[in-house]
DNA sequence: CTGAAAGCGCTAACAT
DNA sequence: ATGTTAGCGCTTTCAG
């Protein structure tokens, strides 16, 4: 079997009868060279099945090829995280980036060595989004930044119309009285969830009931505050969780507590988990549809990093709700 | 606020008063240069917060810095191949290596440009698997491929004998006739889960109940499969779910059928998910360690493209049982 | 034991 | 509209 000679921009040049910037100008579509010379140099770099080499490119760039991404600490325990990280790796990989992931266990003060930095819900107080926020880096979060300056691009989704939504959709089910698991307001979601949830009661006369737990609160927190919700007289016909996974750990509750979730207590998630799907019975649930979330920031900031979008920049990432057995019986 | 003139290996030569060759020979540890200029080298370096830059090393070695990765079609579904390829990504990053994720939806049939490749549980009859194993490229396989000719690393786990133990287990705690639900033998691990418990059931004299479902199956069949089991007589008292997932999506039949996971049927799962820990009962699961798992995958990738490791290594990746209330009330 | 020089593939600056 | 040249930071010959 013959040896691969690889296949460079010049031997593309050569085949195409041009110079190799010419060639470099016509497969990054500058507008230096004529169409008919561009359209011969495509070809001819398809029918060799040339593949740009990133390394060459990044060098002569002087960028490192590399972006920076932060989330919370809940990497392994929410799915929605890890779904998060996968949709700007993968996003990152068509780009030719690298992705390095920033732990809050980070001890260099020294900014990392990237092009541009992801910044997953970040929440004020944490040292390490603190830093990384004001370090002169383009940055994309994910939600807005509760602390002040904001970054120079934003993906975020309509949480609050979609807890208004989601209201709505357990009033339709007979629900008179939902009550809210929430965490605090120190990351935007939260903040969201918990205004959307207040405005919706105002404007339905129902008085609210909720429990803040902390953003990652281990299970038997979200329990002790279910348990207490529910205990209080008078009693929630519906149950909303915040927190991801929170509702899948609320159903001994809800059983111990006599009730039976999807009959006389409707049960919902504001963050769809495989678990959601799976439990029983099957929960409904707002889906983040994170991986494409995930995606979003990646595509946003490489928008920022090469001029298609200007620093200021929000987009609108669309979520969903997905109606299940706990709610419609 | 100045700028941060970047720190070039040329930097560090000339702060160490040596050329640039003689740096990199130190930096690298190439057992070229003395002992004492290495050590200057490494701390002037150190001061300097010097970073190697990754485009260009890649550039110099014709390396593509890229490992493709591929996994079965399963993964935003299940867990353990998010965490799988967490481990992998994570570890090639430490390396300045990119990871590519090959689907199996990649219709161009050209090898992909990458130095060489990790495939998580290779299905004997992938397509995609069958043509990448071919591939003249260093491979790693997590599990070894039944497929014939083998990879030139295997990661591999002691399945068959965590499920005699896991059977001790639940023989411990009481039960004479585990059943198994197990996926079938086009993948290695399924047929490790198979082949152990065939063993144990023989070396402990009790007769063997298996259904088989696809590597991947919905939940559906996987409930169809549950229900035929629990429906035999005589009944089984222990219930063991090899698919990912599996043991959770089984809960609901097991109390359709009037029994009680952890009381009157043992139930455990041979890949733990976060899932199994909340399930009512928890249960009892095999610990894969997935993102270990990944890892420890990627790092005899690159033990293997620098010679560090030789062709043909095996290394076994440790697992471990996490017993839980499902199989001891 | 160490240096000097070449060159990986690409693109930006400077030519025509 | 296209070609020529230089050089990104690194490692690998080839020479001492």
């Amino acid at each position: 079997m013959r040896e691969e000679e690889p296949v460079t921009i010049i031997t593309v040049a050569k085949r195409a009868g041009v110079s190799k910037t010419t060639a470099s100008d016509a497969l990054r579509g500058s507008g230096r060279v004529s169409a008919e010379t561009r359209a011969t140099v495509m070809r001819v770099a398809e029918d060799l099945g040339y593949v740009p080499n990133g390394s060459a490119r990044h060098l002569r760039r002087a960028s490192t090829g590399t972006i920076g991404l932060h989330v919370p600490e809940v990497l392994t325990r929410s799915s929605y995280y890890m779904s998060f990280v996968f949709g700007v790796v993968e996003r990152a990989a068509v780009n030719d980036y690298d992705v390095t992931l920033i732990t809050s266990g980070e001890r260099r003060a020294r900014t990392p060595r990237v092009d541009g930095l992801v910044l997953g819900d970040p929440l004020v107080g944490d040292p390490v989004v603190e830093r990384l926020m004001s370090a002169r880096l383009p940055t994309v979060t994910c939600e807005r930044f509760p602390g002040g300056r904001g970054a120079d691009g934003v993906v975020l989704s309509p949480h609050a119309d979609m807890v208004g939504r989601l209201l709505d959709h357990l009033r339709d089910s007979g629900a008179r009285r939902p009550a809210l698991i929430v965490a605090g307001d120190e990351s935007d979601w939260a903040a969201e969830l918990h205004q959307g949830y207040r405005r919706w009661c105002r404007a339905n006369g129902v008085p609210t009931a909720t429990r803040t737990v902390p953003f990652d609160a281990p299970a038997d927190q979200v329990r002790a505050a279910a348990r207490e919700l529910l205990d209080a007289r008078p009693a929630p016909d519906a149950l909303v969780c915040g927190p991801a996974g929170a509702a899948t750990e609320v159903l001994p509750v809800v059983r111990a507590a006599g009730r039976e979730a999807g009959r006389d207590l409707l049960l919902a998630s504001c963050v769809d988990t495989p678990g959601m799907a799976l439990a029983d019975p099957p929960i409904t649930s707002i889906d983040l549809r994170p991986r494409e979330a995930g995606a979003a920031c990646a595509e946003l900031l490489f928008d920022l990093l090469n001029g298609t979008a200007q620093p200021g920049t929000e987009r609108v990432h669309p979520i969903e709700l997905r109606p299940r057995a706990s709610t419609t019986g």
